[in-house]
DNA sequence: TGTATTCAATACGCTACCGTATTGAACGTG
DNA sequence: CACGTTCAATACGGTAGCGTATTGAATACA
């Protein structure tokens, strides 16, 4: 790569627009912030990526954390359309448990990446207050449509929950998200590609009963 | 703080010796760590926090993440022995769910700044082969000792469980531990302090059945 | 008590990265 | 097809933090 060419090779060149610009660099921005974590990033590291130089970085953007702030907003809208894309692809009258691991699988497709993001931007949540509401609005959008499914399969199975459901949506995406980072360290006692599905299936059986 | 005096105040001044050094070093590094993370940490803020200054840090250390290590090591093995404590503090024949609930106080207590050391480290071990094996190294003999409480309590309410101790004993510390961040974070579904015990109380019920 | 050794304090040069100011090429507009 | 505007590339000075080399004060030891 002699030439610095925004996403080389992408069909037409693509005109000089400042949003085309801001997407690329965001784009580009999760890779570097997965494989970098926050903090040891550079501004080179983020335009390099993308291809551009310091001068693109800020006449877009005051600081890296406002691009990581973008990051984790826009991958995690992304989720949450593909949990609910998931979840509308089941019909209505053939909800199981396994439909709720159509949802998990949502997490899974996005695997080690997301995993990274995820726990990056909580670290991040725990020392910065404006990272704490943009991850908490992500978590509870997320816990709701999960809590949602369980729900819908529960009524489906003819079984009332112990408690709210969305304390066991919230146990069942917790176990899920540390199975996938157990596997990412190697110890995988949950299973190494997120939690299985007769953990899920015990869990739910078990916080209910019968109608 | 006119003059660098290494832990200012405390009886007699300590001879300068090595171990004191590097003591006073990891020790004072923990909270410097827990309040900033690893990477923006400077050599200069863990020297100043002990109260010395860079001389001191390179004749004792190479690296930052040398001390980072040795402090994650150190602070885990202070959980451990303290959960081994707790284990023990209870007599066999008193065994019931709330002795579980003693070993997860031992991380209670430590509460915030075990949370956060962990999952720095965590992060650290996913791009950090060496970090792993420490990591998983300690969450192995974390996940023992309580499965063996776990073990013993079911032994004692006369069941078996449904699958290995240990699947049981990693669901309980992960949710302990979300719960915990959860809690920092401020959305607090599975309750601000750790896992409520009426949870573990359903997890482990519902993990086993009648011998 | 004098001498050798240990180890932290200081001094120093170096590099990486920052953020601003300036330049110049692509684009829209009349 | 000129003109103005937009925005990324480049050039720069400033700073923070690094790691080494040297110094000097404790401590051990004879």
């Amino acid at each position: 790569m002699t030439t610095a060419t925004p996403t080389a090779g992408s069909g037409s060149p693509a005109p000089r627009r400042r949003e085309n610009t801001r997407a690329r660099l965001v784009e580009a921005s999760f890779g570097v912030f997965v494989e970098k974590g926050l903090k040891p990033v550079t501004v080179d590291d983020l335009v390099g990526a993308a291809g551009y130089t310091r001068g693109a970085f800020y006449s877009n953007f005051s600081s890296i954390e406002e691009v990581f702030f973008e990051v984790f907003r826009e991958r995690g809208e992304g989720m949450l359309a593909a949990a609910s894309t998931a979840m509308e692809a089941v019909p209505e009258e053939d909800f199981t448990i396994e439909s709720i691991g159509s949802v998990l699988d949502a997490v899974r497709a996005q695997g080690r990446e997301w995993y990274i993001l995820h726990a990056e931007f909580t670290l991040l949540a725990l020392r910065d207050e404006r990272a704490r509401a943009v991850l908490a609005d992500f978590s509870e959008r997320f816990r709701v449509r999960l809590a949602a499914v369980i729900e819908d399969v529960l009524r489906r199975l003819g079984r009332v929950a112990d408690r709210p459901t969305e304390e066991l949506a919230e146990m069942v995406a917790a176990l899920h998200l540390h199975a996938l980072g157990q596997g990412l360290v190697g110890s995988a006692v949950l299973g190494a590609d997120g939690i299985s599905m007769d953990t899920v299936s015990a869990l739910v059986l078990g916080f209910s009963r019968p109608a």
